[in-house]
RNA sequence: GCCCAGGUGGUGGAACGGCAGACACAGGGGACUUAAAAUCCCCUGACCUUCGGGUCGUGCGGGUUCGAAUCCCGCCCUGGGCACCA
């Protein structure tokens, strides 16, 4: 019989739709388990396959989890803010929120809804909705009141092409993440959340959240963490100090001249009159240069001598102080001590100017004509009384020494940079702030959220820096919540990521519009259980989501500071072993699958394509040996005789064997072999002679979280009431998985000759007597010494010879 | 340059100290059919073979072990992250 998926899985959708099987009782639950999966931007596009492969993948785990027992939330959401859609909207003519209304619903209505997840759309959230975006402004304001949120006039990336101001992490080597667009440095007052405060709870917490690897490592990363010793160089002839990061105070002695950012705002005060002119035209050349000119590889060393001088803290010696562009102005103090022996950068650029290089650490004790810097730990030398002291030693001696006469102290550094949140941007959400002659900068009183997003004909933006929303001239001018009197309000809005920072949080809370989230249903429901996405996220989406949450947890607004315990990252979809891109045209639309296959051989079909947390290779041939396998699932129900009758021998070792395996890889994500795993136990139950129910309905409970809808059906074929989905999840005994006999391999010095069948038990003796009875194992044995035998019982046995 | 993750048949991938290639795809042969499709059965790492079997084989080179795809050391290649961060 032909399987008809088409009218199966409308079938199923409507019944568990009007049944609501996928929403469950906030309230009541008694076991609840929050299943988050990374929200869609809804493009104009659709859905694609990577977002099916996520969802997919994320679904059956909250599916497994189900039939667990656990009461199961799992909702859905649409992130529809940002510079994509308003991009795409001024491309194509239209309105970013008529264009995204079409999205979503698309989105939601023909394509999420068609996937098989158990999505609750009773709780779905959409960014770009009053109701939602009035608590991302709520949380704006919570964080300003944390003291978190500030105004800094900074060289902003802004790029030309998208005319707005973008994050760090927007910038990949100095182009634009988005349109690859050279990136340009611009002086704007931007808003900045201080998530610098964080960087040591984001480290530290690092240690005992459960994520994948790869992960938590890329957050290692990006926070850039290093422990070393804030050491101070009186200036010479000057009352001022220069301060300096060291993550190597034990070569303070080979410190032979200083050098500072060209933007150190004391470079004006200490310059030697004669070196006024070369050091204003060095640092406005670096003050021109992009970030791409500053960092470009191997670029030669430049820089110019100020003509003031340092005393060295160690050993009183009187060093020049130079200006160069390698120092940067925004991490450590924006000086060094430069000590060219063991520093590759300081080496180089002492060559370039003839720098005095002394050799302070010396792997083997001696004195060597460096030919490059010698970065490595060894014996200190040339260093005073630290002669002979190894230089891990060093470190903390160093430090310590100086820091009795005040001239050090312990510090620890962090790459990290706070987050710039403001756009000059039209799709976002306002940000809530007003802007007062008398009063100052003040939020906007609470009771007042949302500030709604002005209708505006023309919301492109333009190359003045000044935002979009400032036109809307109306809109701007507000009455002080401060003094009364005449204020403007803010017109930048807010980056897209402050968005999705505590959309899970909503989602329990979803319809309540005089609470952020209530206190209940989140200590209930949070932190998350399990989330699932794409590690393109590491050190964006999910470092933001982590420091905010931390924010709100310290302003007693919530009573955890890490928002999801389990983080897992799925594996990248490939086809035909590349990526899929528009521009190589082997982009797979799922709609097409969905339509001609089904959504339960899609699914099997994604998920067979390799281990999930490392991505898989889709072939458009594969797909038809799911499909067989859905038909062979299908019909061994219906033309089969399934009888109730005992499930026995082979088929009941096989049976348990599945139960065990695809439970055991359900839980750790590994998809593909469960699949695997239950094509096993279907050709088992097909080779035996009778076909017993209860082999069947295991069968059917094992794929269930990966085919829903195909298992449901047969589950209410066999007679069976109510749905499969809500478990129980089949139990093995792992009694049943031992044989009576079993298939002993026999290696020769290690490589195999042959294999004897023996009962589980047999002794060391007995399957030795086996073994010689083997040909092959004879005529390697015959005539020599058997020196040792390695016999695993019932596993293997080892002769050596 | 540094830090991760990988490298296994024609292909996707299993196995993660104990029979390498589970499960599939593709290919070949057969059954059924007037024929084809669908379905079902068999074969399918390479080389040699007297058809019993033998030799080689998991990126490359060493090592540990009775035994290594798996552990260790040194390389090469691919993908990802960081990168003048002191």
């Amino acid at each position: 019989m032909r399987y008809d998926h088409r009218a199966v899985e409308a079938k199923w959708r409507q019944v568990w739709e009007e049944r609501g099987d996928h929403e469950p009782d906030l309230d009541a639950a008694e076991d609840p388990f929050f299943n988050l999966m990374m929200f869609p931007y809804p493009s104009a596009e659709g859905l694609h396959v990577g977002n099916v492969y996520a969802f997919t993948g994320a679904d059956i785990y909250g599916r497994f989890q189900r039939m667990c027992g656990r009461d199961v939330f799992e909702p859905m959401g649409f992130d529809a803010f940002g510079i994509h859609s308003e991009n795409f909207a001024i491309k194509i003519g239209d309105h970013p929120k008529t264009l995204i209304r079409r999205n979503v619903e698309n989105f939601r209505e023909n394509q999420l809804k068609r996937i098989g997840a158990r999505f609750d759309w009773a709780h779905q959230v959409n960014t770009t909705e009053p109701e939602y975006y009035k608590w991302t402004q709520w949380v704006f304001i919570q964080m300003f009141r944390q003291g978190l949120a500030f105004r800094k006039k900074a060289a902003v990336n802004w790029c030309p092409d998208c005319m707005t101001v973008l994050a760090d992490e927007q910038v990949i080597s100095d182009r634009c993440e988005r349109c690859d667009e050279l990136v340009e440095q611009r002086e704007l007052e931007q808003w900045f959340f201080r998530i610098t405060d964080y960087a040591e709870k984001l480290h530290q917490n690092l240690e005992w959240i459960d994520w994948s690897d790869i992960t938590k490592t890329a957050q290692r990363n990006w926070i850039g963490r290093s422990e070393g010793a804030l050491l101070r160089f009186e200036i010479d002839g000057r009352e001022e100090h220069l301060e300096v990061f060291t993550t190597r105070p034990d070569t303070v002695f080979g410190a032979t001249y200083m050098v500072m950012a060209p933007e150190h705002p004391l470079v004006d005060e200490i310059t030697a009159e004669d070196k006024r002119q070369e050091v204003g035209e060095y640092r406005a050349k670096a003050r021109a240069a992009t970030q791409e000119e500053r960092t470009a590889e191997d670029r030669p060393k430049t820089g110019v001598d100020i003509g003031a001088y340092c005393i060295n803290p160690a050993n009183g010696e009187r060093i020049p102080i130079w200006i160069a562009d390698y120092v940067l102005w925004g991490y450590g103090t924006g000086a060094i001590m430069a000590v060219p022996a063991h520093d590759e950068r300081d080496f180089a650029f002492a060559k370039t100017f003839g720098l005095p290089i002394r050799e302070v650490i010396s792997p083997d004790g001696e004195e060597h004509d460096l030919e490059e810097a010698y970065i490595g730990q060894g014996v200190m030398i040339h260093s005073g009384q630290f002669d002979g002291m190894p230089s891990e030693v060093g470190k903390k001696a160093v430090t310590e020494h100086l820091a009795e006469k005040e001239l050090a102290e312990p510090r620890v550094e962090y790459r990290l940079r706070d987050w710039c949140v403001s756009r000059q941007r039209y799709w976002g959400p306002p940000i809530p702030m007003i802007h007062c002659g008398q009063c100052g900068v003040l939020p906007v009183p609470e009771k007042e959220l949302p500030v709604l997003l002005p209708e505006l004909e023309d919301f492109t933006p333009d190359d003045s820096g000044r935002p979009p929303l400032a036109r809307a001239e109306d809109w701007v001018k507000v009455t002080c919540p401060g003094c009364g009197g005449d204020a403007r309000r803010d017109t930048d809005v807010s980056d897209n990521f402050l968005c999705s920072a505590f959309y899970f949080l909503r989602y329990p809370s979803v319809g309540m519009d005089d609470r952020a989230w209530d206190p209940e249903r989140t200590r209930k429901w949070l932190p998350v259980d399990m989330y699932i996405g794409g590690n393109e996220h590491a050190c964006l989406h999910l470092m933001y989501t982590r420091f905010v949450v931390m924010a709100l947890h310290d302003a007693g607004l919530l009573p955890f500071e890490e928002p999801f315990v389990k983080f897992r990252a799925h594996g990248l979809l490939t086809k035909d072993g590349a990526k899929m891109s528009k521009s190589k045209g082997n982009v797979v639309n799922p709609d097409d699958f969905l339509e001609s296959t089904g959504a339960d051989t899609l699914r099997l079909y994604l998920m067979f394509c390799g281990p999930f947390q490392q991505g898989g290779d889709w072939r458009d041939e594969g797909i038809a040996g799911m499909r067989r396998y859905v038909e062979r699932l299908y019909n061994l129900v219906m033309d089969d005789e399934v009888v109730d009758a005992p499930v026995e021998g082979e088929l009941e070792r096989a049976m348990h064997a599945a139960i065990k395996k695809v439970g055991e890889d359900l839980a750790e994500l590994r998809y593909n072999t469960a699949i695997a795993a239950t094509m096993e136990l279907l050709n088992a139950i097909r080779d035996a002679d009778t076909t017993p129910k209860q082999a069947v309905e295991t069968l059917l409970k094992l794929i269930a979280p990966i085919a829903p809808f195909v298992t449901e059906e047969l589950w209410h074929e066999l007679g069976n009431e109510g749905t499969i989905h809500d478990g129980p999840w089949p139990e093995y005994d792992e009694s049943k998985l031992v044989t009576d006999t079993v298939e002993i391999p026999i290696q020769v010095k290690g490589k195999l000759r042959g294999t004897v069948a023996v009962p589980t038990e047999a002794t060391e003796d007995e399957v030795m007597a086996a073994a010689r009875e083997i040909p092959s194992v004879q005529s390697q044995i015959e005539g020599k010494e058997i020196r040792k035998v390695i016999f695993l019982p019932g596993k293997l046995m080892n002769i050596v010879v």
